[in-house]
RNA sequence: GGGAGCAUAGCUCAGUUGGUUCAGAGCGUCUGCCUUACAAGCAGAGGGUCGGGGGUUCGACUCCCUCUGCUCCCACCA
């Protein structure tokens, strides 16, 4: 069989995923196994695929894969997130390019419009998964707004209510005026923005609406907001403006009259002391406002414009307006001064818009208790976070959350089974029949007719925080008391949840929130929290910057195990990731590592007659002690998943060890035979390291595996068992790298004399060097012959390995003056250490206090430099003597 | 403003109870090689006062304090 000579990916990974897939390998079942489970993080359901995704998402892999080699019954859940103000943005941008304003739909209409776009767009990203190779269990594939798993937020929503804990209420909220919604205290990211501090002149009342020629100073960031004043605010203890007691002042422009209050929340060192207080838009003014019972005018409309209240500027965006208002200020002599200011301001994490806050109604979901439940549940260590650095950052969030505003002022999305009579009565339930049920029993006589919807939706994760439950079995969320459908009791909880710290709240925490409340358990026991996918400068993957590579885009060109390699070498628990390309052409050369190994391997012919050489008996039994132990290492990493460690682990085996070496030592003459004993012992090792290997790499993995030897229909590397470690001796593994360092001597030798690797040499030996590793020394450093060294080696080149002295008879090459003067170098150093070791070996308090056998080091450490000095003492000798 | 974290080779990072010659890895760099698996490769080499300062200890990359620089999270000073 012909193999070319570089390894085409494109070619192996769709046949191998077809494969795959047609013979349900990836599908699971509850059976007698453990169960290994994992539940994607849903991606939104319009998105595509990202570098993030695929950090992700290999992550997920790579654990499903191992688990399902450790003989485990590993799911994975694929699914999507309906993601209601990103999708619905979308569809109303879409619907806007086509010259429809969402304004003009009725919401059955607008609705027809999102599922169209849903189906043409959605679950495009679950496609591209299939690309990287993602072995989910794609039977199971869910989406948030499935029928059923709807009704279980339905049932969810219903539950609490019943129970007290979702209420409705006018509250201060964010309000995004570009998504024309409500959105919940985690959805304000909060950034510094350099904008201007205006100091504004308030004139004092004469009492009869009409300024004095005395005026009070504020400064505000928000001009524009001034005819929503209710009162101007001091601090009581501030003297500077006893004198303002009792007074009223004129608002500017529109010379409303509003009054003086005193309150502590005002700081005397900020500002002017005086503080315009504005209930209607400013979370701090409205509690204010509370205390001294102001009266609430709402100057801005959910577009962030004014409206009419406002009197002046009426329909102006409140950025022209504030511009605008400067201009009239001035004009009107109420203007001081504008300073720079720099403040933190809230936008919008979805649209990027100024968060405007806001009075409305909106439905809340009441946190403490489940906050409480969902700490203890991490404190507890029943939840791992990792890296554990996150859980003072949990903690800190579960001690300070506030109560979960859930309703969206959106169309995409559960909309809120809350359904009012006509006098404003409000009853909760599952249908509008039940809902009728219940009205009847307040209002008798009541028809369909009567009751009225909640307009409202759902906020998404409050139907991805079921995600882990509801996958399973839709009926047990909002179902405490139900029991578990077979799955649910099979599956839950999960192991593993992988995904990013930024949703470590939206999500992570209210999952846990949910599987106390409906599982009376947690819903993962382990969550591991990516870094972010950064450029090589550090800077977020962005579409404005150009910095995201597209990830098919790489895949075709590099191939998938090579994407999926190159972006866990960068990538421990926790930390950012700094996406490089050339990562991901390591990969690539790792595949064509794996690819020419193999074609070296299976070129071989198999000679019965051929006896195995010593050399090969050596390497045999050392690299089978290579591959125990760093299986062991490989298990230890992945406990503790540190994922890009047991990458490491494996690569080095494979290149270093295997490739480097073992292949080497064991390699067959040109066009000789190899034994059969060597051979299957390599065949053996190979397979070994393929089945170690898939996990990260899949695709070629299983094109070499299958490749190997007949397989019939239906087997698969993927369900092989991964490889287990076997006893070793240690000593075997120390004994070989002696000879590996021995070969480098004299290849390093070669290489400072210009000698050809052709060539051959002698090696003489003086000191303690296991004889067994030697025929490997001889063959790979190309020594004719090998012994004791005897007499005067002053015309040799010298080295050491150890404490052994190791010598390259080198007539006439070498010089003299040069070797002298690096012996005496290596002298001074090893008496210099040799001091130093004395020196702490003296010290009474060390050897009183360290433990022995810290001490027995420090000793071992003195008679090997005694040793090495009195042989290099020897050496300068007679080269002396010799000169 | 509060909290957390980081600082080790040119770059990205390991360093898991303070003690094996512990100062490491990968990549990059330099030198020599188209050696019959692989130039996407082979062989070799160089490279760091472990951010600065102080302390504890027989012993500190590791523990404590402090300074400097960066990052992230949380937060209603207009």
């Amino acid at each position: 069989m012909e193999l070319p000579a570089k390894y085409n990916p494109a070619e192996t990974e769709d046949k191998w995923y077809a494969y795959w897939l047609e013979n349900k390998f990836f599908h699971s079942e509850p059976d007698s196994r453990e169960p290994y489970t994992i539940v994607i993080p849903p991606p939104n359901v319009t998105g595509i695929l990202h570098m993030g995704h695929v950090l992700n998402n290999t992550l997920n892999d790579v654990l499903v894969r191992k688990a399902r080699m450790d003989g485990k019954n590993a799911c994975w859940v694929p699914g999507t997130d309906h993601a209601s103000i990103a999708t619905e943005s979308k569809v109303v941008a879409k619907l806007k390019a086509e010259g429809i304003s969402k304004e003009d739909l009725t919401r059955e209409e607008f609705l027809r419009h999102a599922w169209e776009w849903k189906e043409k767009h959605g679950g495009i990203i679950l496609s591209q998964l299939r690309k990287l190779g993602a072995s989910c269990d794609w039977d199971r594939t869910k989406f948030t707004m499935d029928p059923d798993l709807s009704e279980a937020v339905i049932n969810t929503f219903v539950y609490f209510y019943n129970k007290g804990y979702i209420y409705r209420g006018v509250r201060m909220v964010n309000w995004d005026p570009v998504g024309l919604t409500a959105v919940s205290d985690e959805e304000v990211i909060h950034r510094d923005t350099t904008s201007k501090f205006y100091h504004l002149r308030y004139y004092i009342s004469d009492g009869q609406g009409n300024p004095t020629d005395k005026y009070l100073i504020i400064a505000t960031t928000r001009p524009e907001t001034i005819m929503a004043d209710a009162a101007i605010c001091i601090n009581p203890a501030d003297e500077r403006y006893h004198w303002l007691r009792g007074k009223k002042v004129l608002i500017p422009l529109i010379n409303k009259e509003i009054p003086v209050i005193e309150d502590s929340y005002v700081e005397m060192e900020f500002g002017t002391g005086c503080l315009k207080v504005t209930p209607a838009h400013d979370v701090n003014d409205y509690e204010i406002g509370i205390r001294h019972n102001l009266p609430v005018l709402d100057i801005i409309d959910d577009h962030g414009c004014l409206n009419e209240k406002a009197q002046i500027l009426v329909g102006e965006d409140r950025f022209d307006a504030r511009r605008k208002i400067e201009d009239m200020l001035r004009e009107a002599g109420n203007l001081e001064k504008v300073e720079a200011y720099t403040s933190p301001v809230g936008y919008s994490e979805r649209t990027n818009a100024v968060i405007e806050p806001r009075l409305s109604m909106q439905w809340f979901l009441k946190m403490d208790a489940l906050a409480k439940d969902a700490l203890e549940s991490v404190e507890s260590g029943k939840v791992k976070l990792i890296p554990d650095k996150y859980r003072n950052t949990y903690r800190h969030w579960m001690e300070n959350v506030r109560d979960w505003c859930i309703s969206r002022q959106l169309w995409w999305g559960q909309q809120i089974p809350a359904y009012y009579l006509p006098d404003g009565q409000v009853v909760v339930a599952q249908t509008p029949e039940k809902a009728l049920e219940l009205a009847r029993e307040i209002m008798p006589g009541a028809v369909a007719e009567d009751l009225r919807q909640d307009e409202d939706v759902l906020d998404t994760w409050f139907s991805s925080w079921l995600w882990p439950i509801s996958v399973f079995d839709t009926n047990k969320a909002g179902h405490p008391d139900a029991v578990p459908n077979s799955d649910l009791a099979y599956y839950y909880p999960t192991n593993d949840l992988v995904t990013g710290p930024d949703i470590l709240f939206f999500w992570v925490a209210r999952m846990i929130m949910a599987g106390n409340e409906f599982m009376n358990d947690v819903p993962f026991r382990n969550v591991y929290l990516t870094g972010i996918v950064r450029d090589k400068l550090g800077r977020k993957m962005s579409k404005t910057l150009g910095n995201s590579p597209d990830p098919l885009d790489l895949i075709e060109k590099y191939g998938a195990d090579a994407v999926r390699l190159g972006m866990l070498l960068c990538s421990s628990a926790g930390s950012d990731i700094l996406y490089d390309e050339s990562q991901i052409e390591q990969g690539r050369n790792f595949c064509n590592k794996i690819w020419n190994a193999y074609r070296l391997v299976t070129g071989w012919n198999v000679d019965v007659n051929v006896q195995q050489p010593d050399a090969s008996a050596v390497a045999v039994d050392w690299f089978r002690a290579k591959l125990s132990q760093a299986i062991c290492t490989v298990e230890d990493h992945f406990s503790k998943f540190r994922i890009s460690d047991a990458l490491m682990t494996i690569y080095k085996l494979f290149w270093d060890d295997f490739c480097a070496w073992y292949l080497e030592a064991v390699k067959p003459a040109f066009g000789a035979g190899i034994d059969k004993e060597t051979y299957n012992a390599t065949i053996g090792f190979f397979d070994a390291l393929l089945k170690m290997i898939h996990p990260v790499m899949p695709f070629i993995t299983e094109e070499l595996w299958q490749n190997m030897a007949v397989r019939s229909e239906g087997e698969t590397i993927m369900n092989q068992r991964y490889p287990a470690a076997g006893e070793y001796r240690a000593e075997l593994i120390s004994d070989f790298a002696m000879a590996c360092e021995a070969v480098a001597g004299v290849r390093n030798i070669r290489q400072q004399k210009n000698i050809s690797p052709k060539e051959q040499l002698e090696l003489r030996i003086k000191g303690e060097f296991p004889s067994g590793v030697l025929p490997v020394v001889v063959k790979l450093a190309n020594i004719s012959s090998v012994g004791q060294a005897e007499g005067d080696m002053s015309a040799a080149q010298r080295f050491m390995v150890s404490t052994a002295e190791l010598f390259v008879p080198l007539d006439g090459l070498v010089d003299l003056g040069e070797e002298l003067r690096k012996l005496e170098a290596d002298l001074d150093y090893y008496r210099n250490f040799l001091a130093s070791v004395r020196r702490k070996l003296s010290n009474e308090r060390f050897t009183a206090n360290a433990p022995e056998a810290v001490v027995a080091v420090e000793r071992k450490k003195e008679s090997d430099s005694l040793a090495k000095i009195e042989s290099i003492e020897n050496a300068i000798n007679s080269l002396k003597n010799s000169k």
